[in-house]
RNA sequence: CGAGAUGUGGCUCAGUUUGGUAGAGCGCUGCGUUCGGGACGCAGAGGCCGCAGGUUCGAAUCCUGUCAUCUCGACCA
Protein backbone atom coordinates (compact mmCIF):
# COMPACT_ATOMS: atom_id res chain seq x y z
CA UNK A 1 0.00 0.00 0.00
CA UNK A 2 0.78 3.45 -0.71
CA UNK A 3 2.79 5.19 2.46
CA UNK A 4 1.31 8.67 1.54
CA UNK A 5 -0.63 10.39 4.28
CA UNK A 6 -4.31 10.48 4.06
CA UNK A 7 -5.28 12.53 6.84
CA UNK A 8 -3.46 16.63 6.27
CA UNK A 9 -4.84 17.25 9.79
CA UNK A 10 -2.57 15.40 12.21
CA UNK A 11 1.07 16.48 12.08
CA UNK A 12 3.64 14.14 10.78
CA UNK A 13 4.72 12.00 13.58
CA UNK A 14 8.55 12.31 13.32
CA UNK A 15 8.54 16.14 12.32
CA UNK A 16 6.85 17.45 15.82
CA UNK A 17 6.11 14.03 18.38
CA UNK A 18 4.37 16.49 20.51
CA UNK A 19 2.12 17.83 18.22
CA UNK A 20 1.00 14.88 16.76
CA UNK A 21 0.31 13.71 19.92
CA UNK A 22 -2.03 16.58 20.57
CA UNK A 23 -3.84 16.32 17.43
CA UNK A 24 -4.49 12.38 17.94
CA UNK A 25 -5.80 13.15 21.26
CA UNK A 26 -7.95 15.86 19.84
CA UNK A 27 -8.66 14.12 16.14
CA UNK A 28 -9.40 10.48 17.24
CA UNK A 29 -12.07 12.02 19.75
CA UNK A 30 -10.33 11.03 23.28
CA UNK A 31 -10.52 14.03 25.11
CA UNK A 32 -11.53 17.61 24.91
CA UNK A 33 -9.95 20.42 27.12
CA UNK A 34 -12.59 22.01 29.79
CA UNK A 35 -12.20 25.54 31.29
CA UNK A 36 -9.55 24.10 33.93
CA UNK A 37 -6.25 23.87 33.71
CA UNK A 38 -5.23 20.28 33.28
CA UNK A 39 -8.83 18.99 33.47
CA UNK A 40 -9.77 17.07 30.59
CA UNK A 41 -12.90 15.76 29.64
CA UNK A 42 -12.90 12.28 28.42
CA UNK A 43 -14.85 11.87 25.57
CA UNK A 44 -16.59 8.74 25.09
CA UNK A 45 -14.09 7.15 22.59
CA UNK A 46 -11.42 8.01 25.09
CA UNK A 47 -13.72 6.87 27.45
CA UNK A 48 -14.15 3.36 26.08
CA UNK A 49 -10.64 2.53 25.98
CA UNK A 50 -10.34 2.90 29.71
CA UNK A 51 -13.67 0.75 30.65
CA UNK A 52 -12.07 -2.04 28.75
CA UNK A 53 -8.87 -1.16 30.57
CA UNK A 54 -10.58 -1.13 33.66
CA UNK A 55 -12.79 -4.50 32.61
CA UNK A 56 -9.69 -6.51 32.40
CA UNK A 57 -7.77 -5.42 35.11
CA UNK A 58 -10.67 -5.49 37.34
CA UNK A 59 -11.12 -9.51 36.37
CA UNK A 60 -7.25 -9.86 36.96
CA UNK A 61 -7.68 -7.86 40.44
CA UNK A 62 -10.58 -10.15 41.53
CA UNK A 63 -8.85 -13.77 40.18
CA UNK A 64 -5.37 -12.92 42.36
CA UNK A 65 -8.03 -11.99 45.61
CA UNK A 66 -8.89 -8.69 46.07
CA UNK A 67 -12.01 -6.80 46.79
CA UNK A 68 -13.01 -3.12 45.40
CA UNK A 69 -13.80 -0.21 47.84
CA UNK A 70 -14.36 3.11 47.65
CA UNK A 71 -12.65 5.64 50.14
CA UNK A 72 -13.76 9.19 50.29
CA UNK A 73 -12.03 12.02 48.66
CA UNK A 74 -11.54 13.95 50.94
CA UNK A 75 -8.09 13.56 53.23
CA UNK A 76 -8.06 15.88 56.71
CA UNK A 77 -4.62 18.04 56.73
CA UNK A 78 -3.91 16.53 60.41
CA UNK A 79 -4.15 12.71 58.94
CA UNK A 80 -2.20 13.58 56.05
CA UNK A 81 0.54 15.02 57.79
CA UNK A 82 1.05 11.84 59.79
CA UNK A 83 4.21 10.21 57.90
CA UNK A 84 6.66 12.58 57.38
CA UNK A 85 8.26 11.10 54.22
CA UNK A 86 4.84 10.72 52.86
CA UNK A 87 3.34 14.14 53.52
CA UNK A 88 7.22 15.92 52.63
CA UNK A 89 6.62 14.74 48.89
CA UNK A 90 2.99 15.24 47.93
CA UNK A 91 2.75 18.58 49.75
CA UNK A 92 3.78 20.94 47.00
CA UNK A 93 0.81 19.33 44.87
CA UNK A 94 -2.17 18.81 47.07
CA UNK A 95 -5.69 21.21 46.45
CA UNK A 96 -6.88 22.03 49.80
CA UNK A 97 -10.98 23.08 50.29
CA UNK A 98 -11.04 25.46 53.47
CA UNK A 99 -14.49 26.03 53.40
CA UNK A 100 -17.95 24.24 53.26
CA UNK A 101 -20.44 26.78 51.69
CA UNK A 102 -19.38 30.05 53.62
CA UNK A 103 -18.08 28.93 56.36
CA UNK A 104 -14.04 28.13 57.24
CA UNK A 105 -13.66 25.02 58.10
CA UNK A 106 -11.86 24.16 60.91
CA UNK A 107 -9.34 21.91 59.66
CA UNK A 108 -8.17 21.91 56.35
CA UNK A 109 -9.02 19.29 54.05
CA UNK A 110 -7.19 18.19 50.89
CA UNK A 111 -8.45 16.16 47.68
CA UNK A 112 -6.90 13.03 47.94
CA UNK A 113 -3.47 12.75 45.61
CA UNK A 114 -3.70 9.19 46.65
CA UNK A 115 -4.86 7.46 49.36
CA UNK A 116 -2.26 5.24 51.88
CA UNK A 117 -3.60 6.97 54.86
CA UNK A 118 -7.27 7.00 54.30
CA UNK A 119 -6.60 2.99 53.92
CA UNK A 120 -4.32 3.09 57.36
CA UNK A 121 -7.29 4.63 59.00
CA UNK A 122 -9.52 2.42 57.63
CA UNK A 123 -7.11 -0.71 58.19
CA UNK A 124 -6.59 0.35 62.06
CA UNK A 125 -9.80 0.09 62.82
CA UNK A 126 -10.71 -3.53 60.97
CA UNK A 127 -7.76 -5.38 61.57
CA UNK A 128 -7.26 -6.90 64.87
CA UNK A 129 -6.00 -10.58 64.55
CA UNK A 130 -4.43 -12.59 62.10
CA UNK A 131 -7.62 -14.25 61.13
CA UNK A 132 -7.91 -10.79 59.69
CA UNK A 133 -5.13 -10.90 56.88
CA UNK A 134 -4.43 -10.52 54.49
CA UNK A 135 -6.81 -7.61 53.43
CA UNK A 136 -6.53 -6.84 49.80
CA UNK A 137 -8.23 -3.62 48.94
CA UNK A 138 -8.45 -1.71 45.44
CA UNK A 139 -10.45 0.67 44.73
CA UNK A 140 -10.94 2.49 40.88
CA UNK A 141 -11.43 6.57 41.38
CA UNK A 142 -9.81 10.04 40.37
CA UNK A 143 -7.28 11.90 42.21
CA UNK A 144 -6.04 15.15 42.22
CA UNK A 145 -1.97 16.67 41.78
CA UNK A 146 -1.82 19.98 41.21
CA UNK A 147 0.59 19.46 38.36
CA UNK A 148 2.82 22.60 36.63
CA UNK A 149 2.50 21.59 33.38
CA UNK A 150 0.05 19.63 32.04
CA UNK A 151 -1.39 17.00 28.78
CA UNK A 152 -4.01 14.98 27.85
CA UNK A 153 -3.63 11.49 29.82
CA UNK A 154 0.08 11.80 30.64
CA UNK A 155 0.03 14.62 33.57
CA UNK A 156 -3.41 15.60 34.12
CA UNK A 157 -4.70 17.61 37.70
CA UNK A 158 -6.94 15.06 38.11
CA UNK A 159 -6.85 11.78 36.69
CA UNK A 160 -8.55 8.24 37.15
CA UNK A 161 -6.40 5.31 38.16
CA UNK A 162 -6.65 2.48 40.48
CA UNK A 163 -5.38 1.88 43.93
CA UNK A 164 -4.51 -1.43 45.50
CA UNK A 165 -3.85 -1.33 49.33
CA UNK A 166 -3.20 -4.41 50.96
CA UNK A 167 -2.54 -5.39 54.15
CA UNK A 168 -0.13 -8.80 55.31
CA UNK A 169 1.05 -10.44 58.29
CA UNK A 170 4.76 -10.13 57.55
CA UNK A 171 6.96 -8.66 55.54
CA UNK A 172 7.64 -11.81 52.89
CA UNK A 173 4.10 -11.88 52.43
CA UNK A 174 3.99 -8.11 51.47
CA UNK A 175 6.73 -8.21 49.27
CA UNK A 176 5.27 -11.33 47.83
CA UNK A 177 2.18 -9.12 46.59
CA UNK A 178 4.33 -6.19 45.76
CA UNK A 179 5.98 -8.53 42.87
CA UNK A 180 2.87 -10.09 41.92
CA UNK A 181 0.95 -7.04 41.26
CA UNK A 182 4.02 -5.75 39.35
CA UNK A 183 4.20 -8.55 36.95
CA UNK A 184 -0.03 -8.33 36.58
CA UNK A 185 1.13 -4.79 35.47
CA UNK A 186 3.75 -6.35 33.08
CA UNK A 187 2.02 -9.02 31.99
CA UNK A 188 -1.44 -6.49 31.06
CA UNK A 189 1.22 -4.03 29.49
CA UNK A 190 2.54 -7.03 27.18
CA UNK A 191 -0.68 -9.05 26.70
CA UNK A 192 -3.40 -6.63 26.55
CA UNK A 193 -2.04 -3.08 25.57
CA UNK A 194 0.81 -5.31 23.39
CA UNK A 195 3.25 -3.29 24.89
CA UNK A 196 6.65 -4.57 26.04
CA UNK A 197 7.68 -2.79 29.33
CA UNK A 198 10.90 -3.32 31.71
CA UNK A 199 10.48 -4.20 35.26
CA UNK A 200 13.37 -2.95 37.65
CA UNK A 201 13.38 -0.99 41.27
CA UNK A 202 13.17 2.87 41.34
CA UNK A 203 16.45 3.89 42.86
CA UNK A 204 16.36 5.73 46.88
CA UNK A 205 15.81 9.48 45.29
CA UNK A 206 13.06 8.13 42.75
CA UNK A 207 10.72 6.16 45.15
CA UNK A 208 7.35 6.47 46.77
CA UNK A 209 6.87 9.33 49.24
CA UNK A 210 7.00 6.97 52.35
CA UNK A 211 7.79 3.71 50.49
CA UNK A 212 10.72 1.06 51.46
CA UNK A 213 10.89 -0.21 48.23
CA UNK A 214 9.25 1.28 44.42
CA UNK A 215 9.09 -1.20 41.46
CA UNK A 216 8.01 -0.14 38.58
CA UNK A 217 7.47 -0.67 34.78
CA UNK A 218 8.78 1.12 32.34
CA UNK A 219 7.80 1.84 28.54
CA UNK A 220 9.52 3.07 26.23
CA UNK A 221 7.88 5.64 23.02
CA UNK A 222 7.91 5.63 19.36
CA UNK A 223 10.19 8.94 20.18
CA UNK A 224 12.49 7.07 22.07
CA UNK A 225 11.05 8.67 25.50
CA UNK A 226 10.54 6.59 28.26
CA UNK A 227 7.49 6.58 30.20
CA UNK A 228 6.43 5.03 33.97
CA UNK A 229 3.63 2.83 33.26
CA UNK A 230 2.86 1.59 36.34
CA UNK A 231 3.92 1.21 39.97
CA UNK A 232 4.05 -1.07 42.80
CA UNK A 233 5.48 -0.22 46.39
CA UNK A 234 6.57 -2.11 49.32
CA UNK A 235 6.08 -0.06 52.62
CA UNK A 236 7.25 -2.46 54.89
CA UNK A 237 5.89 -2.03 58.37
CA UNK A 238 6.60 1.97 57.98
CA UNK A 239 3.00 3.03 58.17
CA UNK A 240 1.95 0.53 60.07
CA UNK A 241 3.91 1.77 63.26
CA UNK A 242 2.78 5.87 62.46
CA UNK A 243 -0.19 4.51 62.15
CA UNK A 244 -0.16 1.85 64.92
CA UNK A 245 -2.12 -0.92 63.06
CA UNK A 246 -1.20 -3.99 64.95
CA UNK A 247 -2.71 -7.49 65.08
CA UNK A 248 -2.78 -9.98 67.45
CA UNK A 249 -0.42 -12.92 66.23
CA UNK A 250 -1.20 -17.07 67.13
CA UNK A 251 1.45 -16.45 69.57
CA UNK A 252 -1.13 -13.83 71.28
CA UNK A 253 1.42 -11.31 70.64
CA UNK A 254 1.50 -7.75 69.14
CA UNK A 255 2.42 -7.58 65.60
CA UNK A 256 2.52 -4.60 63.04
CA UNK A 257 0.83 -5.20 59.49
CA UNK A 258 2.85 -5.34 56.69
CA UNK A 259 1.76 -3.12 53.74
CA UNK A 260 1.72 -2.73 50.00
CA UNK A 261 0.00 -0.39 47.11
CA UNK A 262 0.13 -0.36 43.54
CA UNK A 263 -1.40 1.47 40.91
CA UNK A 264 -1.71 2.27 37.36
CA UNK A 265 -3.69 5.46 35.50
CA UNK A 266 -5.22 6.94 32.68
CA UNK A 267 -1.54 7.50 31.21
CA UNK A 268 -1.71 3.99 30.33
CA UNK A 269 -3.63 5.15 27.06
CA UNK A 270 -1.04 8.16 26.28
CA UNK A 271 1.27 4.92 25.89
CA UNK A 272 -1.15 3.20 23.85
CA UNK A 273 -0.91 6.30 21.71
CA UNK A 274 2.58 6.55 21.31
CA UNK A 275 3.75 3.08 21.51
CA UNK A 276 1.22 2.22 18.64
CA UNK A 277 -0.15 5.14 16.62
CA UNK A 278 1.36 6.49 13.23
CA UNK A 279 1.04 8.99 11.02
CA UNK A 280 -2.60 8.29 9.81
CA UNK A 281 -3.37 8.71 13.55
CA UNK A 282 -4.07 5.97 16.72
CA UNK A 283 -3.60 2.45 16.45
CA UNK A 284 -5.32 0.59 18.92
CA UNK A 285 -3.93 -2.80 20.66
CA UNK A 286 -7.62 -4.96 20.06
CA UNK A 287 -7.98 -5.86 23.68
CA UNK A 288 -9.02 -2.35 24.26
CA UNK A 289 -9.98 -1.02 21.20
CA UNK A 290 -13.89 0.09 21.81
CA UNK A 291 -14.16 -1.00 17.90
CA UNK A 292 -12.67 -3.99 16.69
CA UNK A 293 -13.88 -4.45 13.06
CA UNK A 294 -15.53 -1.60 11.83
CA UNK A 295 -17.86 -2.71 9.05
CA UNK A 296 -18.29 -0.40 5.37
CA UNK A 297 -20.29 -1.36 3.29
CA UNK A 298 -19.51 0.25 -0.37
CA UNK A 299 -21.68 1.23 -2.74
CA UNK A 300 -24.56 0.70 0.14
CA UNK A 301 -27.10 2.49 -1.98
CA UNK A 302 -27.15 -0.87 -4.39
CA UNK A 303 -29.65 -3.75 -3.38
CA UNK A 304 -28.31 -5.95 -0.71
CA UNK A 305 -25.63 -4.35 0.64
CA UNK A 306 -26.83 -2.98 3.85
CA UNK A 307 -28.50 -6.28 4.70
CA UNK A 308 -25.34 -8.02 3.82
CA UNK A 309 -23.34 -5.75 5.92
CA UNK A 310 -25.42 -5.76 8.75
CA UNK A 311 -25.85 -9.75 8.93
CA UNK A 312 -22.09 -9.73 8.93
CA UNK A 313 -22.11 -7.34 11.81
CA UNK A 314 -24.44 -9.18 13.81
CA UNK A 315 -21.99 -13.05 13.27
CA UNK A 316 -19.48 -11.05 14.23
CA UNK A 317 -21.05 -9.45 17.45
CA UNK A 318 -22.38 -13.31 18.17
CA UNK A 319 -18.88 -14.31 17.77
CA UNK A 320 -18.03 -11.81 20.69
CA UNK A 321 -16.51 -9.04 19.33
CA UNK A 322 -16.88 -5.25 19.52
CA UNK A 323 -18.25 -4.34 15.91
CA UNK A 324 -19.42 -1.38 14.62
CA UNK A 325 -21.61 -0.95 11.66
CA UNK A 326 -20.97 2.56 9.72
CA UNK A 327 -23.99 2.74 7.09
CA UNK A 328 -23.83 6.69 7.88
CA UNK A 329 -23.94 8.65 3.72
CA UNK A 330 -20.06 9.54 4.13
CA UNK A 331 -17.77 8.27 1.14
CA UNK A 332 -16.48 5.15 1.59
CA UNK A 333 -13.20 6.90 1.40
CA UNK A 334 -14.03 9.23 4.15
CA UNK A 335 -14.80 6.34 6.34
CA UNK A 336 -11.51 4.83 5.82
CA UNK A 337 -9.60 7.02 7.04
CA UNK A 338 -12.35 8.17 9.54
CA UNK A 339 -11.38 4.60 11.42
CA UNK A 340 -7.84 5.23 10.92
CA UNK A 341 -7.42 7.88 12.42
CA UNK A 342 -9.36 6.25 15.61
CA UNK A 343 -7.04 3.39 15.37
CA UNK A 344 -9.92 0.40 14.95
CA UNK A 345 -7.74 -2.76 14.22
CA UNK A 346 -9.74 -3.74 11.61
CA UNK A 347 -11.58 -2.57 8.68
CA UNK A 348 -13.98 -5.11 6.39
CA UNK A 349 -15.36 -3.51 3.44
CA UNK A 350 -18.23 -5.42 1.47
CA UNK A 351 -19.49 -4.10 -1.78
CA UNK A 352 -21.71 -5.69 -4.40
CA UNK A 353 -18.68 -7.32 -6.41
CA UNK A 354 -17.41 -9.08 -2.97
CA UNK A 355 -21.26 -10.15 -2.38
CA UNK A 356 -20.94 -11.85 -5.97
CA UNK A 357 -18.22 -13.93 -4.85
CA UNK A 358 -19.36 -14.65 -1.04
CA UNK A 359 -16.37 -12.71 0.20
CA UNK A 360 -15.16 -9.20 1.88
CA UNK A 361 -12.34 -6.99 2.11
CA UNK A 362 -10.01 -6.85 5.01
CA UNK A 363 -7.63 -4.20 5.60
CA UNK A 364 -5.19 -4.27 8.67
CA UNK A 365 -4.67 -0.87 10.59
CA UNK A 366 -1.04 -1.28 11.27
CA UNK A 367 0.30 -2.92 7.93
CA UNK A 368 -2.58 -1.61 6.07
CA UNK A 369 -2.49 -5.06 4.30
CA UNK A 370 -5.49 -6.17 2.22
CA UNK A 371 -6.67 -9.34 2.19
CA UNK A 372 -9.53 -10.89 0.42
CA UNK A 373 -11.70 -13.01 2.81
CA UNK A 374 -14.26 -15.69 2.05
CA UNK A 375 -17.22 -15.36 4.56
CA UNK A 376 -18.16 -18.82 5.12
CA UNK A 377 -15.30 -18.95 7.93
CA UNK A 378 -15.54 -14.83 8.68
CA UNK A 379 -15.68 -15.44 12.52
CA UNK A 380 -11.82 -17.61 11.78
CA UNK A 381 -10.63 -14.88 9.95
CA UNK A 382 -11.27 -12.19 11.21
CA UNK A 383 -10.15 -13.35 15.32
CA UNK A 384 -6.55 -14.72 13.74
CA UNK A 385 -6.42 -11.20 12.07
CA UNK A 386 -6.85 -9.63 15.26
CA UNK A 387 -4.43 -11.78 16.94
CA UNK A 388 -1.90 -11.14 14.09
CA UNK A 389 -2.24 -7.09 14.48
CA UNK A 390 -1.73 -8.17 18.37
CA UNK A 391 1.62 -9.65 18.10
CA UNK A 392 2.98 -7.24 15.14
CA UNK A 393 2.26 -4.14 17.21
CA UNK A 394 4.28 -5.65 20.02
CA UNK A 395 7.06 -7.09 17.92
CA UNK A 396 7.26 -3.25 16.57
CA UNK A 397 7.22 -2.11 19.79
CA UNK A 398 9.77 -4.67 20.91
CA UNK A 399 12.14 -4.04 18.31
CA UNK A 400 12.03 0.02 19.13
CA UNK A 401 13.44 -1.36 22.26
CA UNK A 402 16.14 -3.06 20.87
CA UNK A 403 16.70 -0.38 18.36
CA UNK A 404 16.95 1.98 20.80
CA UNK A 405 18.60 0.50 23.83
CA UNK A 406 22.23 1.57 24.01
CA UNK A 407 25.15 0.50 26.28
CA UNK A 408 27.16 3.28 27.98
CA UNK A 409 30.46 3.20 30.03
CA UNK A 410 30.67 7.09 30.40
CA UNK A 411 28.59 10.23 29.99
CA UNK A 412 29.95 10.88 26.73
CA UNK A 413 28.64 7.63 25.22
CA UNK A 414 25.69 8.25 26.06
CA UNK A 415 25.45 11.98 24.76
CA UNK A 416 26.84 10.07 21.44
CA UNK A 417 24.45 7.95 21.27
CA UNK A 418 21.75 10.05 21.55
CA UNK A 419 22.93 12.24 19.09
CA UNK A 420 23.36 9.56 16.38
CA UNK A 421 20.43 7.02 16.93
CA UNK A 422 18.17 9.51 18.70
CA UNK A 423 16.62 9.01 22.27
CA UNK A 424 16.34 5.53 24.03
CA UNK A 425 16.64 3.43 27.01
CA UNK A 426 20.28 3.95 28.29
CA UNK A 427 22.11 0.89 30.00
CA UNK A 428 25.00 2.00 32.26
CA UNK A 429 26.25 1.26 35.88
CA UNK A 430 26.38 3.66 38.47
CA UNK A 431 28.05 3.43 41.77
CA UNK A 432 24.60 3.99 44.41
CA UNK A 433 25.41 7.58 44.87
CA UNK A 434 22.44 10.44 44.60
CA UNK A 435 25.20 12.88 43.39
CA UNK A 436 26.09 10.58 40.06
CA UNK A 437 22.64 10.41 39.61
CA UNK A 438 21.83 14.03 39.10
CA UNK A 439 24.56 14.77 37.65
CA UNK A 440 24.09 12.33 34.83
CA UNK A 441 21.08 13.64 34.12
CA UNK A 442 22.78 17.22 34.14
CA UNK A 443 25.00 16.07 31.60
CA UNK A 444 22.76 14.05 29.12
CA UNK A 445 19.34 14.89 30.21
CA UNK A 446 18.40 11.36 31.07
CA UNK A 447 17.84 10.39 34.49
CA UNK A 448 17.61 6.76 36.18
CA UNK A 449 14.57 5.25 35.07
CA UNK A 450 14.98 1.82 37.16
CA UNK A 451 17.72 -0.52 38.07
CA UNK A 452 16.42 -3.29 36.06
CA UNK A 453 15.78 -6.92 37.67
CA UNK A 454 17.95 -8.13 34.84
CA UNK A 455 21.12 -7.14 35.09
CA UNK A 456 24.23 -6.77 32.95
CA UNK A 457 27.80 -5.88 33.96
CA UNK A 458 28.63 -2.74 31.09
CA UNK A 459 31.64 -2.19 33.09
CA UNK A 460 33.21 -2.37 36.32
CA UNK A 461 33.11 1.22 37.38
CA UNK A 462 30.15 3.77 37.58
CA UNK A 463 29.06 5.84 34.28
CA UNK A 464 29.80 9.05 35.98
CA UNK A 465 32.28 8.98 38.53
CA UNK A 466 34.92 5.85 38.10
CA UNK A 467 34.18 4.55 41.24
CA UNK A 468 33.75 0.79 41.50
CA UNK A 469 29.74 0.18 40.38
CA UNK A 470 26.94 -1.52 42.49
CA UNK A 471 24.75 -2.19 39.59
CA UNK A 472 23.28 -1.67 36.27
CA UNK A 473 20.71 1.67 36.07
CA UNK A 474 18.15 1.95 33.02
CA UNK A 475 18.85 5.35 32.00
CA UNK A 476 16.42 7.89 29.96
CA UNK A 477 14.47 10.84 29.24
CA UNK A 478 11.02 11.03 30.56
CA UNK A 479 7.50 12.36 29.66
C1' C B 1 7.01 27.63 38.88
C1' G B 2 10.75 30.30 35.12
C1' A B 3 11.31 31.69 29.57
C1' G B 4 8.61 32.20 24.97
C1' A B 5 4.18 31.95 21.75
C1' U B 6 -1.14 31.90 20.95
C1' G B 7 -6.63 32.89 22.10
C1' U B 8 -11.68 35.81 16.27
C1' G B 9 -18.53 30.78 14.15
C1' G B 10 -17.56 23.52 15.50
C1' C B 11 -12.18 23.43 13.11
C1' U B 12 -7.88 26.06 10.59
C1' C B 13 -6.88 30.90 10.11
C1' A B 14 -7.09 36.35 7.83
C1' G B 15 -8.22 41.13 9.91
C1' U B 16 -4.66 44.08 15.05
C1' U B 17 1.11 47.52 12.74
C1' U B 18 -2.16 52.75 11.29
C1' G B 19 -9.19 52.20 16.28
C1' G B 20 -14.56 53.52 12.27
C1' U B 21 -21.02 48.33 10.79
C1' A B 22 -17.10 40.73 11.60
C1' G B 23 -14.25 37.78 6.88
C1' A B 24 -12.53 33.13 4.16
C1' G B 25 -11.93 27.86 3.64
C1' C B 26 -13.39 23.43 5.83
C1' G B 27 -17.28 21.42 8.82
C1' C B 28 -22.75 21.75 9.89
C1' U B 29 -28.38 21.78 7.95
C1' G B 30 -31.81 20.81 3.57
C1' C B 31 -32.52 18.87 -1.49
C1' G B 32 -30.37 16.27 -5.61
C1' U B 33 -26.40 13.53 -7.98
C1' U B 34 -22.47 10.27 -5.88
C1' C B 35 -19.96 6.09 -3.08
C1' G B 36 -13.71 0.15 -3.87
C1' G B 37 -8.85 5.92 -0.37
C1' G B 38 -11.33 12.08 2.89
C1' A B 39 -17.02 13.33 -3.96
C1' C B 40 -19.98 17.42 -6.27
C1' G B 41 -23.97 21.17 -7.29
C1' C B 42 -27.57 24.50 -5.38
C1' A B 43 -29.82 26.78 -1.08
C1' G B 44 -29.16 27.94 4.22
C1' A B 45 -27.80 28.45 9.55
C1' G B 46 -24.01 29.91 12.75
C1' G B 47 -19.41 34.75 15.89
C1' C B 48 -21.41 40.97 20.86
C1' C B 49 -13.53 38.59 18.51
C1' G B 50 -11.12 33.98 25.97
C1' C B 51 -12.75 36.90 30.36
C1' A B 52 -12.66 41.58 33.47
C1' G B 53 -11.36 46.49 33.83
C1' G B 54 -9.38 51.03 31.46
C1' U B 55 -8.35 54.84 27.35
C1' U B 56 -11.66 56.88 23.41
C1' C B 57 -17.21 60.09 20.34
C1' G B 58 -16.07 54.97 18.87
C1' A B 59 -12.03 48.96 20.65
C1' A B 60 -11.30 42.29 17.71
C1' U B 61 -7.49 46.29 17.08
C1' C B 62 -4.38 50.50 22.18
C1' C B 63 -3.30 49.83 27.88
C1' U B 64 -3.67 46.83 32.64
C1' G B 65 -5.03 42.46 34.86
C1' U B 66 -6.68 37.55 34.59
C1' C B 67 -7.81 32.58 32.63
C1' A B 68 -6.77 28.77 29.15
C1' U B 69 -3.81 26.23 25.36
C1' C B 70 1.02 25.11 23.04
C1' U B 71 6.64 24.87 23.20
C1' C B 72 11.22 24.62 26.17
C1' G B 73 13.21 24.01 31.16
C1' A B 74 12.68 22.55 36.73
C1' C B 75 8.88 18.99 39.39
C1' C B 76 5.83 14.79 38.97
C1' A B 77 1.63 8.68 37.49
Amino acid sequence: MSEKKLVREITSRDEDFAKWYTDIVLKADLVGYSGVKGCMVIRPYGYAIWENIQRILDGIFKDTGHENVYMPMFIPESLLNKEKDHIEGFAPEVAWVTHGGSELLAERMCIRPTSEVLFCEHYKNIISSYRDLPKLYNQWCSVVRWEKTTRPFLRSREFLWQEGHTAHADADDAVRETEQMLNVYADFCANSLNMPVLKGKKTESDKFAGAVATYCIEALMHDGKALQAGTSHYFGDKFAKVFDITYTNKENKLEFIHQASWGVTTRLIGAVIMSHGDDSGLVLPPAVAPVQVVIIPVAQHKPGVLEKAAELAERLKVAGLRVKLDDSDNSAGWKFSEYEMKGVPLRLEIGPKDIEQNQCVIVRRDTREKAFVGLDNLETEVSELLSALAKGIYQKSLENIQNRTYSCKNTDEINAAFAEKGDGFVKAMWCGDEKCEDEVKERTGAGSRCIPFEQEKISDVCVCCGKPAECMVIWGKAY
